[in-house]
DNA sequence: GACTGGCACTCCGACGGCGGGAGTGCCAGG
DNA sequence: CCTGGCACTCCCGCCGTCGGAGTGCCAGTC
């Protein structure tokens, strides 16, 4: 009994269980896949399996169905993700191509991933940390508040409302933001911190409350609000993931409205084209019947981002860890042209 | 055999469908509600509302469910819509006032629409066409590329990056920004169009097609973009509605992905506080079995947006027009007092 | 004329028994 | 080590039954 065609047998078995979405027989088995032995001798296969817990049985006397194990097996020993089509390919670069500004870029991709794979699509966008200042700017808005806007080289802008508690002069306005600039403008954001310490120094001591409170908001956005925002789409995919309301439908929607817990999900990313794959009870929260194939991007070594797709146990994994891999390599590409 | 009891069997009957999701009969409904007369008469009454469309039966022998036009009816002589308890109402002032900006706003508000009426929540951005200009700002990126940021009074921020084709003299660029800026701080988005028109002709001719560029992206920012944002909440709500995929869950799950669609199904923005209630058929699309409540809002006279709930046809009417409307106010005074 | 109690009727939906069929495990033989 | 055969299990769909909820109608009452 060679242990390669028990592997065989078990890919066979996922590969029909995904696509037929019903327990897999041995006699099913053999006539779709030209395995060359009988059911008798798949059957063994089987029972071994079972034993070592890749596959089991819904009831006795009914067919098989990969386990969490099982399709860990077979995503580790899978030959190679599914390339995607010529079509695909094309459909990709002109959909990506269009984009106008990073906004876009990431509203498109997730549209993208979430139509090639007919599953729920999340894209987190571009962490600020890595990125370069690239102008810091301060607004004055009605009485004692102010507006800072933050832009970065990767074309991300954030913005804050700051409350100064008394109004600010609008000299030392301009000082505060040239100062600002010196110390921030072409700096990575993760070091900008560091520069702004002595800062509220330098004023009188009558504009000192105001200026710390906008160096605050402005540690505030480099550090804490970094990193929490995310874009979903193909929500309306799950609808055709069988009836399970209860134990797969609501945790995944739910899943999906918290975005911290969805950042979790999609786990650290690494370095770009690392594919991450969680399966079933791997995944944080009541997830246990979802997995979700996740990959970082970015312009350069480092990734500054994740994006995925969650879908159902019993997903097609060939072919969305191609799609994943696929779009990620498109959408870095176009950010390290940017 | 009078008018006024046969609405108040219609409303009875509204009711208790809402709270049961169960056909109702002549039976329970005099147990339930003290109507003073027997079930015998209230059957009258019935076949009479049925004659006349506003309830049916599902099968022949089968209690009455409300139709779309028994809702219209329903919701037109509602009495009043229902006040929110006290708690209700300091959960409300407390969840919103932390809010630090325009966008922190609109997220907290949507959440909060969701969890107090358990349905979905959709609210839209103010639009930018009734704001006023604070501030444009025009940033150098890399090479031929500007950054260019437009800040409203509502603390909105609208970013577009701009492409010149060739590269601009920072002297240049600070000429701009400060043209744009005198024409446009302090206008209505809606008005600045119109001044921007002989603002190239002050630069010298090689500076043309690159300011040509920038303005034409600004306009775009200003007109064309405006008003499709918005910000979805509680889909996993949908899970509560029975199991109906293909004709309830399916097209709420896409209309809720395509913003247009959705900008459509809230309808325009009228004045603050008229309630719009929009019932099975009479929305536009697929979504025959649900229903829209929504409402304008904004700190003046005039709405700046919408905001509303989408559910089932049969949703506790009066509990989600007293929350949106509740709810739609208090956001309207925070939107006031910046 | 409006309301009521009574009555016959309809029909849904739950329950239970009954195969058919798919799948299994095991065993003896090649 | 593989295979064909065989007995066994158990799900699932089918069908007839039956109770109950609800209805419409009618005659009687206030």
């Amino acid at each position: 009994m060679s242990e390669d065609r028990r592997l065989d047998v078990l890919r066979a078995i996922v590969e029909d269980y995904v696509s037929t979405q019903e327990p897999v027989g041995s006699k099913s088995l053999v006539e779709r896949h030209n395995l060359g032995v009988s059911p008798a001798t798949i059957r063994n296969d089987m029972a071994v399996l079972e034993e070592e817990g890749y596959i089991a049985q819904p009831h006795t006397s009914a067919g098989r169905v990969p386990t969490d194990k099982g399709y860990r097996l077979f995503v580790d020993r899978m030959r190679s993700v599914k390339p995607l089509s010529g079509a695909e390919r094309r459909a990709i670069q002109s959909f990506l191509d269009g984009a106008v500004d990073l906004d876009d870029v990431v509203q498109r991709t997730v549209r993208l991933l979430a139509q090639l794979t007919r599953q729920v699509a999340v894209v987190q966008y571009p962490s600020l940390l890595r990125s370069t200042v690239r102008h810091v700017e301060l607004v004055a808005l009605t009485g004692t508040r102010l507006l800072l806007v933050l832009i970065t080289d990767t074309g991300r802008v954030d913005q804050r409302v700051v409350d100064t508690g008394r109004p600010v002069d609008d000299a030392v306005l301009a000082d505060l933001r040239a100062r600002l600039n010196a110390v921030a403008a072409g700096r990575q954001v993760g070091e900008v911190a560091t520069g702004l310490g002595d800062l509220t120094e330098r004023f009188a001591p009558e504009d000192r409350t105001a200026v710390a409170s906008v160096l605050s908001a402005l540690l505030d956005s480099l550090l804490e609000r970094t990193d929490v925002r995310v874009a979903v789409a193909g929500t309306a995919n799950l609808t055709r993931f069988g009836q399970d309301f209860e134990h797969t439908l609501r945790p995944m929607l739910e899943a999906l409205e918290e975005h911290v817990v969805l950042l979790h999900l999609l786990g650290e990313a690494t370095r770009p084209a690392a594919l991450t794959v969680r399966i079933g009870a791997e995944n944080p929260g009541n997830l246990s019947s979802a997995s979700v194939v996740s990959v970082g991007y970015g312009p350069g070594e480092q990734a500054l981002a994740t994006m995925g797709v969650l879908g159902p146990t019993r997903m097609d994994y060939p072919g969305t860890m191609g799609a994943v891999r696929a779009v990620a390599r498109y959408v870095s590409n176009i950010l390290a042209s940017h």
